[in-house]
RNA sequence: GGGUGCGUAGCUCAGAGGAAGAGCGUCUGCCUUACGAGCAGAAGGCCGUAGGUUCGAGUCCUGCCGCACCCACCA
């Protein structure tokens, strides 16, 4: 095998994927403990985004993680149907070949969106393929496929026949862009700037006005009475008269309500039942009537007199103007107030008083919320718990009706000869009650968030009673962003219990979400989203999964500059060249126990244990971005930048065969450890050791073998290092860098093996004993036992007179402070034994370097 | 109105009780058994601010100032 100098990933990505699918490493083994994960299945909009492939990667981190270590791994993949979205951009695509929803109708429609659906699961099945995500596609699932369908259709009954759903006319949110109701947490609010308008009411006896305030002033078409609070002493006496509502002239009464805040405005607020949450409220409290003054995308109706045909920005504006002109309007105020609008076309939403379909939350949220609260159910990091809970303990009933056409149809037929509601798990012809067969369906679809509920059981085959079902459920952990915690989390959790009697899952991990360089949301329309496919092109799937690993930590934004991705593109290569030069050196490579071991094959196994228990321990913590550290400090700073350094002498040495070993152990390890981050790479270097095995993927994760942690040679090599350290700094600063030149040591003799490794990291020509520090000679090195110096004949001795200087400064400073912590009573009675022990051990250090820096600098004077 | 997160090197961010870390950028040297996508070295920090707890505080507590986000029937 010949390896390139450069790390090519384009060359080894689609093999090995293609492999590790034909050879079924994806389907669980069917033995061992289960660990299982589903998918939040990507919307069939468009290509998935950088949020999708973060979110994949973790996932494909902990399957490939636990599949190593022996789990019977599974992870289903699967999209969703996305009603509002998808129809959404299926209408934008009919609209630009010059069709219109509506003159296709609702069959010919759905066709299309079949089509596109077809063709955009296709596409994200491939990306998710080429972020390399280790999912079972025998079980890949689509929310509306026939056994979901089945799902959707049996939940519906069920908690229909429970009293769970149920219709009825409430205040809904209104989306006049897409034509449909949402539910409350389909409406985001955004604070806008706004007017208050102080609109006069006369009363009916003409004898004066009342003065009402509203940032709506065209809803006072639908006005139908003005309220004040019962106690405030300014309106005692209004109460009860009526009222002449300007410009449509009708006569309305003033009535006293609690709800109404004195100090807010004038105190007395126009009351618009069938516009106004709150006025709908007050309406049904006062027997008030309902005015619906707006058609489906909220232009005025018949009800609106003159104003007919207007959308409600330009009857606003007429409205005002005609007020004004009547002598109505009092005066208008800059107001700072919230306004909802359409999560997906982000139009204001309109509060509409329709017949609706709702779910009846607060019984199903018992069970959530205990799930929760005791940690059946554990959310990481724990603070979205509250957030978790402070939904569940104010949950609203959920509106799960929409006036789409892409989605499960709901459930429900009518029957127009004797009015029966049939409401039925299967199709139905024919009324049971008067066998009339003119019965038609409910053309409304449900919310598509009520199939995603049922996701961790629907995609194992429920209601059937499957195999994977009764193995597989619950699952073992989510990963997912915190925006839809309510929207599908806390879903899942009501359902799961409902129907499953049982958590849908133990461990809820909330990731970041993912933004540009200064913060701002990706967005197709700001055109700074960055593509993870176009990513994964340009630098490779490996080094684009590993930047989103160690970006993975606990804010709650990650900033994404595509400048990441380089960083960790150097990294794979660094990783494919380490292992080149092992590759390179084993040529008669024999396999062999490791003894006879030199100092810094000790040292580099013991710190192998060391990163192999941190890797561990932080992917059992989901802490993603301290595994993906430790691996990248461990391979670069110490297996690239010091073991092999020391390995390239000692492979001419005696110790050949051993040190090949210790490289083949220890690259065979890393890479292991790696393979969860970078499946790519790991499985192609892995495949040319002698040691390699069927595929990584299946391989065993390395265990801590205690026999290999070695404190001793972890802090020898710690103080060669320090040498070396030492002797670079010294003639780095010195501008004699590259020259070879004898070292000096004065003191303990320090061992063969030490010599050997300092003379060949250091570049130092020869090794001489000395009594004393040698004329032309700088210090590099000094602790209790001895002391390092480096020959520096023909250098200006200037320049490392004021080093020594700024040194001794330092180190003065440092001294003065041990010296008063060590004797500061209530440190020595106070702190850990193992602390005061350093710091005297700190403070000899200090004080014997310190000394001989002085000395040096008095020579060299 | 309630809640959450964040202010650490020029930039982007880790760190969470024992005197500050990384990547990128900057500067200086390097053809060294893989890697110039590299190697070696350096410069650069009152860890937002004011108090408190502690022998000891980027780290824990409280107030304040900024930034971002979430929830809430703010006419």
């Amino acid at each position: 095998m010949d390896l390139g100098t450069r790390y090519m990933p384009e060359q080894i990505e689609k093999k090995w994927y293609t492999k590790w699918v034909q050879n079924g490493y994806f389907t669980p083994k069917g033995s061992g403990t289960p660990f299982v994960v589903v998918i939040p299945p990507p919307n069939i909009t468009g290509r998935i985004h950088m949020g999708h492939a973060l979110n994949i990667t973790l996932q494909d981190i902990l399957v490939r993680y636990k599949r190593m270590r022996g789990f019977d791994t599974l992870w289903i993949p699967g999209e969703d149907h996305a009603g509002i979205a998808t129809q959404n951009a299926v209408e934008r695509y009919i609209e630009s070949q010059g069709k219109r929803r509506e003159e296709l109708g609702r069959e010919e429609f759905l066709k299309i969106v079949w089509q596109w659906a077809e063709k955009y699961r296709l596409e994200i099945r491939q990306q998710i393929e080429t972020l390399g995500a280790s999912v079972d596609w025998t079980r890949e699932r689509f929310t509306l496929d026939e056994g979901l369908s089945n799902a959707v259709r049996k939940v519906f009954v069920e908690l229909y026949k429970n009293g769970l759903i149920y219709k009825g006319k409430y205040m809904v949110n209104w989306c006049p862009r897409c034509k449909t109701v949402l539910s409350d947490e389909e409406v985001e609010h955004e604070e806008k700037k706004a007017k208050l308008y102080y609109v006069k009411y006369p009363f009916s006896d003409g004898s004066d006005y009342i003065v009402v305030a509203t940032t709506r002033p065209e809803t006072m078409l639908g006005d139908t009475a003005v309220a004040v609070n019962p106690t405030d002493e300014r309106y005692k006496n209004v109460i009860n008269r009526k009222v002449i509502l300007p410009l449509v002239n009708r006569e309305i009464p003033v009535i006293a309500d609690e709800y109404v805040d004195p100090q807010f405005g004038t105190g007395a607020v126009k009351i618009t039942p069938s516009h106004d949450p709150n006025d709908f409220e007050v309406a049904k409290r006062h027997n008030l009537e309902f005015i619906d003054i707006f058609d489906d995308e909220a232009r005025i109706n018949e009800n609106g007199g003159k104003y007919i045909g207007l959308d409600r920005y330009k009857a606003r504006e007429m409205i005002v103007r005609d007020l004004q002109d009547g002598g109505y309007l009092v005066k208008v105020e800059d107001i700072d107030h919230s306004v909802g609008h359409c999560y997906r076309c982000d139009r204001e939403i309109e509060p509409r008083v329709m017949d609706q379909w709702f779910v009846s939350m607060k019984p199903l949220a018992q069970k959530a919320i205990e799930a929760v609260e005791t940690g059946q159910v554990r959310f990481v990091p724990d603070r979205w718990k509250k957030v978790y809970l402070h939904w569940m303990y104010n949950v609203r009933d959920w509106c799960i009706s929409r006036q789409l056409w892409w989605g499960h149809r709901i459930p429900v037929w009518y029957c127009d000869d004797c009015g029966e509601i049939i409401v039925s798990e299967t199709d139905v012809k024919e009324c049971p009650k008067c066998h009339s067969g003119s019965i038609r369906q409910d053309e409304d679809v449900l919310d598509t968030w009520f199939s995603s509920a049922l996701w961790p059981f629907s995609t194992l085959g429920w209601p059937e009673k499957t195999q994977d079902l009764e193995k597989y459920y619950p699952t073992s952990v989510l990963v997912t962003g915190f925006d839809i915690i309510f929207f599908w989390v806390a879903r899942m959790i009501v359902m799961g219990y409902q129907f499953m009697n049982e958590k849908p899952f133990t461990d809820v991990y909330i990731h970041q979400l993912i933004r540009d360089k200064y913060g701002r949301k990706m967005s197709k329309s700001l055109g700074n989203g960055i593509d993870p496919i176009d990513m994964s092109k340009k630098y490779g799937t490996d080094p684009v999964r590993f930047t989103l690993a160690i970006l993975a930590a606990q804010g709650s934004d990650i900033k994404l500059d595509e400048r990441y991705f380089d960083t960790y593109r150097k990294f794979a290569n660094k990783i494919w060249n380490a292992t080149r030069f092992v590759l390179i050196n084993l040529s008669d490579y024999q396999e062999k126990p490791l003894d006879g071991l030199s100092l810094a094959d000790r040292w580099i196994l013991s710190r192998l244990q060391k990163t192999i228990l941190a890797v561990t321990q932080a992917l059992e913590n989901y802490d993603f971005n301290v595994a993906a550290k430790s691996i990248y400090e461990f391979f670069w700073n110490e297996f690239c930048d010091w073991y092999i350094e020391s390995a390239k002498p000692m492979l001419n040495g005696e110790n050949r065969a051993t040190v090949q070993n210790v490289l083949v152990k220890v690259l065979d390890s890393s890479l292991r450890l790696l393979h969860p981050f970078m499946p790519f790479l790991s499985e192609e270097l892995w495949q040319n050791l002698p040691v390699a095995g069927e595929s990584i993927t299946i391989a065993s994760w390395p265990q801590v073998e205690d026999n290999f942690s070695d404190d001793l040679a972890e802090k020898n090599f710690e103080m060669i290092m320090q040498i070396v350290r030492g002797i670079r700094n010294v003639r780095s600063e010195l501008d004699m860098a590259s020259k070879q030149c004898t070292l000096y040591i004065h003191g303990k003799h320090l061992s063969e093996q030490e010599q050997f490794l300092i003379k060949h990291l250091a570049n130092i020509k020869t090794i001489e004993y000395v009594e004393s520090k040698p004329q032309n000679s700088a210090t590099a090195f000094v602790n209790q036992e001895f002391h390092i110096y480096v020959d520096i004949t023909g250098v200006d001795i200037q320049k490392e007179i004021s080093r020594l200087e700024k040194n001794i400064e330092k180190l003065l400073k440092e001294k003065e402070w041990y010296v008063k912590k060590l004797s500061d009573e209530k440190f020595l009675s106070h702190a850990l034994e193992d602390v005061i022990k350093e710091t005297r051990e700190k403070l000899s250090e200090t004080e014997s370097r310190l000394k001989v820096l002085q000395q040096i600098l008095g020579d060299l004077r």
